[in-house]
DNA sequence: AAACTTACTGAACACTGTTTAGTAAACAAA
DNA sequence: TTTGTTTACTAAACAGTGTTCAGTAAGTTT
């Protein structure tokens, strides 16, 4: 009886394939131009089929957001074979300002957007794929502060407001606020970072 | 011939008229909820009327987000009378906070929604707005430098740390991101901000 | 072969922003 | 006062959105 296996199996293709087909859209298209039509026409079936695999459209947002964040993770593994803890913590906000620059799309959807969130809200869920992010920064924090680097004990402030900090930088860059600045987006986030990173060195 | 001018009034009182019941309608309902449509309604007049006093949607935010800006500017005031530049900073700092509390769509609007910021984009306009009031903070930090509390020479670089910094914290609240921390989200942003406050004091 | 189940879709519903043709009132010129 | 012109407004339509549902055709079981 391996029918509802494999009924299972091309439930899992079918999700994939639309998740492939709304992924193509949006980052080629942008995020506006996504719609359950446009999804159907790119995955050449109806749209209400889309609605047989996903409760609504926040839920379908909310599977991209999730593989937005395996690709995040995905990109800190080299963080892993540095020894010193705060460099460690450096190297993790490069990595974190360059995934932005590099996927604006995916950033906004992960850290702005509220689609994703909404789906989680409605099932009074918790927010995992954002708790484990930060579990990762946290720990990254609390090795500075075992190490001395960092003077402040409580490691769950620290990384929130170092997270705040380039999600701020990050943020205003995306969502546009930051014209009146005339350096060049990526050099000026940069210089910021590096003189944040150099604060927090004398002063956390 | 005083018709021209008392055309020009009411056109004037018209757009006043719109503005006030589009924010009515976002300030109790929310902004998902401002529709062209519910704002026709409220004001009993025809959609089609709004387009004779706003070229678009993206308009009439962007004229809602000026009004919110002149808000924000206005609850600066009180620093005037604050002497310490150090003292001063925080102070913005904390009514920045505040008034992001107290207002939370009024926030997402000004700093952001990109609804308010697409009108200027398309005629190529700068952020008057957002310059001002990143003025005044330039401003402010240029004063803690002067006066020996600052190290770091350059105040726009150090008023983007500091703003982006408030700006994350307050962002990653609204779009509900801070999930993951038990404490009251108020609580916890204050003393996040506070020990920010330290450890620029310490180490920018 | 008949009965049942599953996968899918066309068409509709209730919205959205926006445009346009048409109307009625206000004003200007005769 | 009557005519012509401008102004202010709206009904209706267009093209799009997310979502639901009745109906169909194929796959599966009895």
């Amino acid at each position: 009886m391996g029918i509802v296996e494999r009924k299972e199996r091309e439930r899992e293709e079918m999700r994939k394939l639309i998740l492939e087909g709304a992924q193509k859209l949006f980052l080629t298209n942008g995020f506006d131009k996504v719609s359950i039509r446009n999804i159907a026409d790119e995955i050449e079936y109806s749209p209400a089929t889309i609605y047989l695999y996903f409760k609504d459209k926040n839920e379908l947002f909310f599977s991209l957001h999730q593989k937005a964040f395996l690709k995040l993770i995905d990109e800190f593994t080299p963080i892993a074979t540095i020894q010193d803890p705060m460099e460690t913590l450096i190297e993790m906000g490069r990595i974190y300002l360059r995934f932005a620059f590099e996927n604006p799309e995916l950033y906004d959807l992960m850290f702005i957007m509220t689609a994703p969130i909404d789906t989680l809200a409605c099932r009074d869920d918790v927010w995992e794929d954002g708790h484990r992010a930060f579990g990762l920064l946290q720990l990254v924090v609390q090795r500075c502060i075992d190490a001395g680097a960092i003077k402040h004990p409580n490691a769950e402030q620290a990384g929130l407001m170092i997270w705040s900090t380039v999600h701020g930088l990050v943020a205003l860059h995306l969502r546009k606020r930051m014209s009146m600045f005339e350096e060049d987006a990526q050099k000026l986030l940069d210089n910021v970072f590096e003189l944040f990173i150099a604060t927090i060195k004398r002063g956390l």
